[in-house]
DNA sequence: ATGACTGGATAGTCCAGA
């Protein structure tokens, strides 16, 4: 079974990238963020192309902005739209839904962004991150948590430490929230795989930070332990970074039991032959 | 080349993203 996540920075703008990627990659379920439309245009838009292809589907959208979908082609059963006690911002946002997929619980999840730290948003990231918890706490014993999670997990998931000082998605409490998540068993599926090397899932579509390799990993597949041991493959689909009209995330894969492309590497581009890339290198700064 | 973005809503630019 392959599971995959993926935001997707609006299905609409997508639609033609990511047929052709299910198409290409065939994983069994996917988790969708940033749809950016309602539930009555993505079945409109994508539906019956989904439906070609096999899929089930049930999403959790908005008429512009988040937005979270389950396609499935291994069952799509007992579909929860959000999380329980959640908060809004004020109003409660499609962030979360989750479905019972080839006898998996599988979340798709788009984590509040937090903006800036002590900040209202970033109260409100915090406390939906206890509801998820409590959420998942009370799920059964396999279980995958994935989406866009807006939080590094550590300082090897951004390209320079020092670059993202004093902002969210690397902050202590941002990253405790992650460790209670793992305190329940879960496991960072594609760290396991890859100890050692510089796997990102997001790159700035400013100032080219894709071509130089300067990203983030804040897109995770988190496994309770039963399904983690089943891992075939886990690794970054970066090709779907590239060419025309991309999204600024990179799909996330995890084959169990078996890769149908075999264990493929780590989706990172060769080391550069010169000075270290990243150091010193700043942001993007929003006007 | 030492600078380099995209999407949604709108109808000027502004907000949001991370």
């Amino acid at each position: 079974m392959r599971v995959a996540t993926w935001n997707v920075n609006s299905v609409k703008q997508r639609l033609p990238r990511l047929l052709d990627w299910l198409d290409q990659r065939r994983p069994d379920v996917v988790c969708l963020q940033e749809l950016k439309m309602t539930d009555d245009v993505f079945a409109t838009l994508i539906g019956p192309d989904l439906t070609d292809r096999g899929y089930l589907f049930a999403s959790n959208g908005e008429p512009q902005w988040n937005g979270v979908a389950l396609l499935s082609r291994v069952g799509l059963d007992d579909v929860t739209i959000g999380i329980p006690g959640a908060p809004g911002f004020p109003h409660v946002e499609g962030r979360a839904i989750s479905a019972t997929c080839g006898g998996v619980r599988v979340h798709s999840l788009y984590v509040p962004n937090g903006r800036e730290p002590g900040s209202d948003h970033y109260t409100y990231k915090l406390e939906w991150l206890a509801k998820l918890r409590d959420q998942v706490a009370a799920d059964p014993s396999d279980v995958l948590v994935c989406g866009d999670m807006n939080i590094a997990p550590t300082d090897a998931d951004v390209f320079d430490p020092a670059a993202f000082a004093g902002h969210t998605h690397v902050t202590a409490p941002e990253r405790s929230a992650l460790a209670a998540l793992a305190d329940l068993g879960l496991r960072d599926v594609v760290r396991e795989r890859w100890p050692d090397e510089p796997v990102f899932s997001y790159w700035d579509y400013r100032a080219g930070m894709f071509h130089k390799n300067l990203g983030m990993r804040i897109d995770l597949i988190l496994a309770s332990g039963p399904v983690a041991d089943r891992r075939a493959a886990a690794w970054i689909d970066r090709l779907a970074r590239k060419g025309t009209a991309p999204s600024d995330h990179a799909p996330v894969i995890l084959d169990l039991d078996s890769a149908p492309d075999g264990d493929v590497g780590p989706m990172v581009p060769p080391p550069s032959a010169g000075r270290p890339r990243g150091r010193g290198v700043k942001l993007p700064q929003s006007k």
